[in-house]
DNA sequence: TGGCAGGGGTTGA
DNA sequence: TCAACCCCTGCC
């Protein structure tokens, strides 16, 4: 079995099933199963080695995936020192590492991400895998998502999101060069191009250059952000933060590497402080107001 | 056991 | 600016 001895920690559970990319299962707390570049493969982290059992795949695919070329530690040095909460994300979770799916499965995933939790978009990944993807369950394609059309789409639990996702396919399938987003390309100017397919808005755009693209400095704000950032950075604010608010201000106060300060954050105010926040007819209010600010 | 509220947005009027 | 879009889950 291939495996590759690491210098820094790695969390799989929570880059995993954190929410930037939906095709792993836990088998045990160190082993997940999924995919990696269509390939069907078992990960397994211990005694600081990750090892995996599909040698097709190679020790630089595996490197690629996780980001391991990516020096957190350096990064985070060039955020704000005086900020606690990231301070205690980065202490809490220094195992977590930003992955670089594939952009296509990436953007799926995101279109069927409106109004679902993160178990939901696995299960729809697994569903359209199983309906779709053939004997080897490999994520299916533009084209094959254009073939199968909207019905079967709509089998797979997508609900209202599978005109989207069919609209989408059916653009990439005519046109893949879509989705080749030069390095050169800002990533505004990237988000615009993507913000152009059905189904595809601020925050899909951000998160799928920001999980397929490695754009560090795209800030998807969702409705657990908008909160985080409210309740922490702006407490005697009385409305929510609008989307250009806080896009200005998330690139003045983290600088050009806002998005891997978003994932610590996001990641870290759900399994900790944000999780606590339960207080039903506030989150009403919260979201009324937050849906206007945008 | 059944009803109901709510969820990691986008669209179109 | 705001309702509409689907449907699954958790809770009472």
């Amino acid at each position: 079995m291939p495996f590759l001895p690491l210098s820094c920690p790695l969390d799989l559970s929570a880059t995993l099933l954190g929410g930037q990319s939906f095709c792993w299962q836990p088998v045990s707390p160190d082993l997940f199963q999924g995919w990696i570049q269509s390939k069907p493969v078992r990960l397994e982290y211990k005694a600081g080695n990750l090892s995996w059992d599909n040698p097709s795949l190679s020790a630089d695919q595996i490197r690629r995936y996780f980001s391991l070329d990516l020096d957190l530690p350096s990064i985070f040095k060039t955020f704000p020192p005086s900020d606690p909460h990231l301070k205690a994300a980065w202490q809490s979770h220094s195992g977590l590492r930003p992955v670089r799916e594939d952009p296509w499965e990436c953007l799926s995933n995101f279109i069927c991400s409106s109004l679902k939790q993160i178990i939901q978009i696995r299960q729809i990944n697994d569903r359209l895998r199983t309906s779709l993807g053939g004997t080897h369950r490999v994520f299916p394609s533009p084209k094959i998502i254009c073939q199968s059309g909207e019905a079967a789409l709509r089998a797979c639990s997508l609900g209202y999101r599978a005109r989207h996702l069919a609209a989408t396919a059916k653009i990439l399938a005519e046109k893949p060069e879509i989705l080749d987003i030069p390095p050169s390309l800002p990533t505004q100017e990237a988000a615009a191009r993507l913000e152009t397919l059905p189904g595809v808005g601020p925050k899909i755009s951000r998160c799928v250059l920001l999980y397929a693209y490695s754009r560090w400095d795209a800030f998807p704000v969702d409705v657990w952000v908008s909160r985080l950032v409210w309740k922490l950075y702006f407490p005697r604010k009385r409305k929510a933060p609008s989307l250009s608010e806080l896009e200005h201000w998330s690139a003045k106060h983290f600088g050009p590497d806002s998005g891997l300060a978003q994932l610590f954050l996001f990641h870290w105010f759900r399994t900790g402080p944000g999780a606590r926040t339960k207080a039903l007819p506030k989150e009403t209010v919260f979201k009324r107001q937050s849906r206007r600010g945008n």
